[in-house]
DNA sequence: CACATGCCTTACCATATGGTAAGTAGTAAA
DNA sequence: TTTACTACTTACCATATGGTAAGGCATGTG
């Protein structure tokens, strides 16, 4: 991939994120670094290729980091926490990212839907596992764990992609604070949610 | 407010929701009703004070919600979780308007940030006192109680808009299941929450 | 040298968009 | 009957947008 293309996906995957499919042009991309929409057209024929090739770099990034972290052998319970753990520091590396993902989930349902090209599903699918190898879960059902673990992913996701507001509204002290508060929260959390088994009906 | 308005209140809410502020022209919304975009033009001046109009009813809705569940007197942690349970049942009943807040809280940090206007705050606010008032959290930080209290409200949230792309994957019967599970599995958390404090550092 | 190929530009275009201006039909008060 | 107001409409416009067409320029390659 030639230095410029590469270039336009970065700041494409920024922009996106930032104002959404709708509310960037091409040309808003190509200004960016000093050229025109046309040489941006060259290198990716229309703006939904470009939107495309930011999710699909996206969605390779994830399963690699998802593999990474499959590979070590602990205890079903700590690898649980340290998957999530791998999404929460992923989300603060690179908020950007969540927000993207998370436009993507309000818009484009339609790729979403397809399960296979959907970024979360392998990734709840090893959650899921892993939880019901959990003494507690063996007997829930997929829909208690899923429930179990979405909550946890969707706890995740929505702090990330609500920083600037906390930001905002406790000035970057206090969302400092909030923030170092909620990764142990989280832990503490899935040990309960573990420890605790599917809620009894 | 005049039938019309009302109804052009109601169209631009369920399209600002499904496809975002720059996904939708105000012909769009006159379309919907059989109007040109100039009548709508006569009733809310710009498409901004169009937005600003749906997003301020919403707002509106909210705060009587609110203020109907804190008027019952439980103890703490059972309000709290009728709190969650009402935010919950909310999301359920409208699932657009949960769409149009994610969309809301990802685009327009600036208004986000202003506190007063932002629709969590009270909700929040009310939140964290009554975390703070169980025995087990006296001691914690507003820090704490907020990234505790917070992650019970993303889960919620992001569960809720989720619901089409759950519904692709796992079908209508599958979602449904999941959506069974995830109210009792919410209580459950919250009481986890509420009964082991703030994680001891 | 001729020629192709990759990267980019200027010209251009059809369409959509938010918004202004001006006017029309109906209704109600003076 | 005139006046005024509400709820619209048709006409129009400047701007932005995604995309096409065609060409320039550099770097190889035969």
């Amino acid at each position: 991939m030639s230095n410029t293309k590469q270039a336009l996906l970065d700041v494409a995957e920024s922009l996106f994120a930032e104002r959404g499919f709708y509310g960037v042009s091409i040309a808003n991309v190509a200004d960016e670094l000093g050229l025109t929409k046309q040489a941006l057209l060259h290198h990716y024929g229309t703006k939904g290729q470009l939107y495309g090739a930011v999710l699909e770099r996206i969605s390779r990034d994830f399963s690699n980091a998802i593999k990474r972290v499959a590979d070590n052998d602990q205890d079903p319970s700590a690898r649980l926490a340290d998957f999530l753990i791998e999404l929460f520091q992923r989300s603060l590396d690179n908020p950007t990212r969540d927000l993207l993902l998370m436009r993507e989930l309000l818009d484009n349902h339609e790729r979403a839907k397809q399960a296979d090209a959907w970024y979360l599903r392998d990734f709840l699918k090893s959650l899921v596992g892993l939880l019901t190898e959990c003494p507690k879960w063996s007997d829930a059902s997929s829909a208690q764990a899923f429930a179990a673990v979405y909550q946890l992913v969707g706890a995740v996701a929505y702090f990330s992609v609500s920083a600037p507001t906390l930001t905002g509204i406790g000035g970057k002290l206090g969302y400092r604070q909030v923030s170092d508060a909620f990764m142990p929260q989280i832990k503490q959390t899935v040990s309960a949610v573990v420890a605790s088994g599917p809620p009894s009906s």
